[in-house]
DNA sequence: GAGTTCGATGCAATCGATTGCATGAGTTTC
DNA sequence: GAAACTCATGCAATCGATTGCATCGAACTC
């Protein structure tokens, strides 16, 4: 109740308790080691005092932050809204703090590094498979590879722990399932090329269609950015092509909105013309107009997974050496932005 | 390029350059006060052993973490995306970590408590009215303030900080925009109680009810709760009141979404039927279909004033003793979603 | 040329928590 | 009853960066 000035530390309860420093850190600590009497005595003491740890002297003294860093290269996109509260969600309940970052100027090596050598972070949970290899195992120190775990979207180094998604398998199944309403003109809107995650899902596209016996058109393929906007340019893309697709696998739902958008606004209807497959089943999936068809990607999961994985490495060091390499399915999700050719 | 065991210290840097380590820190926080010959040199070591500083030493030597949190009750709705981002360019550029938090147990002193005393961060970002005045004022050491501000939500305490929107005008506005349009039978789709904002709102609406000599019936208005479920349990609720509103405004995209989508599947189009006004201008507002009509919201904005605000009052110490109180005014967005009466 | 000033740099204490080692009291064993 | 052992606790060094004060040499003043 009566507060100091400033925060109390290690030294005050000491003092409030008649015990050393070193008690009351073992009482916190390491409870057993410690005589119930006196254990109850720091207690009280640490209630009176209103102590609570200070992280920056624990942090330096045991050169670890109980902190992980999740970089993601736009976490502006609602697909990583829940991700997020399902990474915040996993490390608060084993004691760890979660830390931000966005791509900020473009030398991701700075910002990573600056954050990880820096003892603000113990470990990196990576949204973003466009870094290149090199620099992140520049990362580690000599010998010691650095706690990381590249999730959603895959490194494509197998030194690299991850958590990821059948991408590719998924994408077969999305493009099987407009097949099996009769579609044969079918069109895909790429995500990013860097990304590992885009190009497993077009080669799924386009081993589909070879499977399939359906000709894979160039201008049927645009190349988008993961965003709506695109998604509007691809309709314009494919509406300027001479002839439409009757189908559309789109590599997100942010772009599955943008092409139906711009697609309506041409006259044609999605799904009367157009039948449209999303990819994530972001939170407004299910109640747009029409509710998407869409490849549900487990992203509560991807995000605890990854989370937890990355807490087991840090915490238990190197000593497991295989890499973590975790595939999640993907679900199709029928709604209404699909249906049988007229 | 030979890199040491673990993390070169400012000790090896000072070593490699011939010079203390009081000059290094010199070089790397007061550069002027430092002769340019040695300040070469320590340049020099520091690229030489790949030194980057140990923020855990830091932060512990100078009661000051460079971090900020911010908490928001649940960040897997889509509006904190933007404001997240918004949040971590600003902090970043002024050399910020950002750390961000949800309500996890249900004692939110307990968390906020242990982040914000535990020189985690050195000041919070509160995305979140719903938390009592006294819990926050507890927080502060005595006497002096923590850094706090409050965004999006108001804390009803002048004393505080905050950065809001003009929410009561901005609803009042909405209702006028119906009213434009011929509407006299309005719902409310209300947010949860607990916050500021929602009452702000909901006062908005009432006042412009008032004001045009317009009815309010209880049973248009529905306490929902931010999301897209509660929208769709407002339709179900306006559907069997036995007349239907002929316009309704929502607290928040979302649940204009819900409802949008509940009262389709009753056979209600909007806006054909009934024209819909959301709050908030969600990435996806525009794509929706029917595109959204809704009250923009300033959300970078809202995320980047808060920010700068909070740091202001970090850096500055607690000498600026009067409160910020940011405004910023919301901006109707007519799109299609609301339309004059047949 | 002696005294004064100034700029550059080093010394050493400090921030607060942790932990190996030492100590001392109490208990067990033969 | 003395040696061996256990258990609880304290002492003091340590983690790495910062900064007030001291020092030292050079430049400047009269």
């Amino acid at each position: 109740m009566t507060a100091s000035r400033k925060s109390p530390t290690i030294q005050d309860v000491a003092r409030h308790a008649n015990v050393s420093a070193a008690t009351v850190s073992r009482v916190l600590s390491a409870p057993e080691r410690v005589s119930e009497t006196t254990r109850e005595r720091v207690h009280a003491a640490v209630s009176e005092t209103g102590y609570t740890i200070n992280q920056a002297a624990r942090s330096l003294r045991l050169k670890a932050a109980r902190t992980i860093l999740m970089a993601a290269p736009n976490i502006g996109n609602p697909y990583y809204s829940t991700v997020l509260d399902a990474v915040i969600g996993e490390a608060s309940s084993r004691g760890y703090s979660v830390l931000v970052a966005t791509r900020i100027g473009d030398d991701p090596n700075r910002w990573l590094h600056d954050y990880l050598l820096s003892t603000r972070a113990d470990g990196l949970l990576l949204f973003d498979g466009s870094l290149d290899t090199n620099s992140l195992h520049g990362l580690g120190a000599e010998g010691v590879a650095l706690p990381l775990v590249a999730a959603y979207d895959e490194i494509p180094d197998p030194k690299v722990n991850s958590v990821i998604t059948d991408n590719r398998l998924a994408a077969k199944r999305a493009v099987r399932h407009l097949a099996d309403l009769g579609h044969t003109k079918i069109a895909h809107v790429i995500g990013p090329s860097r990304n590992q995650s885009t190009n497993e899902r077009l080669l799924g596209f386009q081993e589909a269609m070879r499977e399939l016996g359906l000709p894979v058109r160039q201008e049927w393929l645009h190349p988008g950015a993961y965003n709506t906007e695109s998604g509007t340019a691809a309709a314009a893309q494919f509406l300027a092509s001479g002839e439409l697709p009757t189908a559309v696998f789109c590599g997100n739902d942010e772009m599955a909105v943008g092409l139906i958008h711009g697609m309506r606004q041409a006259g044609i209807e999605c799904p009367r013309d157009i039948s449209v497959v999303g990819f994530d089943d972001v939170s407004f999936a299910p109640y747009y107009n029409p509710p998407l068809t869409t490849m549900r990607q487990p992203r509560e999961e991807i995000g605890r997974m990854a989370t937890r994985s990355l807490i087991d490495i840090i915490e238990g060091g190197a000593k497991e050496s295989d890499p973590v390499h975790v595939v999640l399915t993907s679900e199709l999700i029928v709604r209404e932005s699909t249906r049988t050719i007229r």
